[in-house]
DNA sequence: TATTGTTATACTCTATAACTATA
DNA sequence: TATAGTTATAGAGTATAACAATA
């Protein structure tokens, strides 16, 4: 293949394409760590947030995680073909589904929970730690997530 | 559908959550307000670097966009299909491919380049200038493309 | 024999709509 | 009739491997 070097210009600045950049080494980054574990960025965010939440409903989980119903459906399927989740049907409303952990799936968040938010986190870069902080709240202001 | 509020924890403050949060919003703000043109976001970022490098190899322009080449091929051919990028085989070797924009192809820039780039930009926020600026710099690092 | 690009195939992610069960 | 969730289907995005043409 030819080495020859071209320039993208103002593209290498425009936020669009930045952030499609760095959401794909994230995700890279995620299963060269966590990868041996059989989990997805998503299957651990529905995990953590069960976590988080127990007993919270299959509807409010997806609402609150921006899933859509029938794609959390899969993804708690698998959670508990792994044998992490547990769902149950409550007597005040048949319809509904809620959620919880099992032993084993508390066991994986005590273990692992510190590779996704903690010092030893999965990410690797070059910012230095208030750059990270900085970085995280101009991704929540961007997102909308705080004022 | 309940609307019991559930908590996500140190999930909306982690860096790998966050970025894909921003950008499934950019993304979506992509088709908002650029969808009518149908062109898709790496659709986009290739007719532009074709712009900026007339002449390009089809695996160069593929290798430094981080695109694999099958799916480079996919993505030409839409655009050749559409009119505004022309693709010829040079002499000197005739296994590749070297790619240029059309007449039309160029106009497109000249017309819709402002809103990928320049102050009235597809994406919306409520990031101050010099917040925005920020962004652009810590994602970079984040990603390795700059010291 | 190596390189450039194309085609074929498959898997993930996500969206929509039809469906079942319950309220 | 409305709501909670499930299943079926389809489309975009991307990865791999087999392939054709040229070097």
């Amino acid at each position: 293949m030819s080495t020859n070097r071209i320039d993208i210009g103002e593209l290498g600045h425009s936020l669009g394409y930045l952030l499609r950049i760095a959401q794909v080494r994230a995700y890279d980054q995620f299963f060269d760590v966590l990868g041996e574990y059989g989990l997805r960025p998503g299957e651990f965010s529905v995990l953590w947030t069960i976590h988080q939440n127990p007993g919270a409903r299959h509807g409010v989980l997806a609402e609150t995680l921006c899933i859509k119903l029938a794609h959390m459906t899969k993804t708690v399927r698998r959670l508990e073909e792994r044998g992490l989740v547990v769902r149950s049907i409550p007597d005040e409303d048949r319809r509904a589904v809620v959620l919880s952990l099992s032993a084993e799936g508390e066991a994986f968040i005590s273990e692992h929970g510190q590779l996704f938010f903690g010092s030893a986190t999965y990410l690797r870069h070059d910012l230095s730690a208030s750059e990270e902080k900085e970085l995280v709240r101009l991704l929540r202001r961007f997102s909308g997530l705080s004022g």
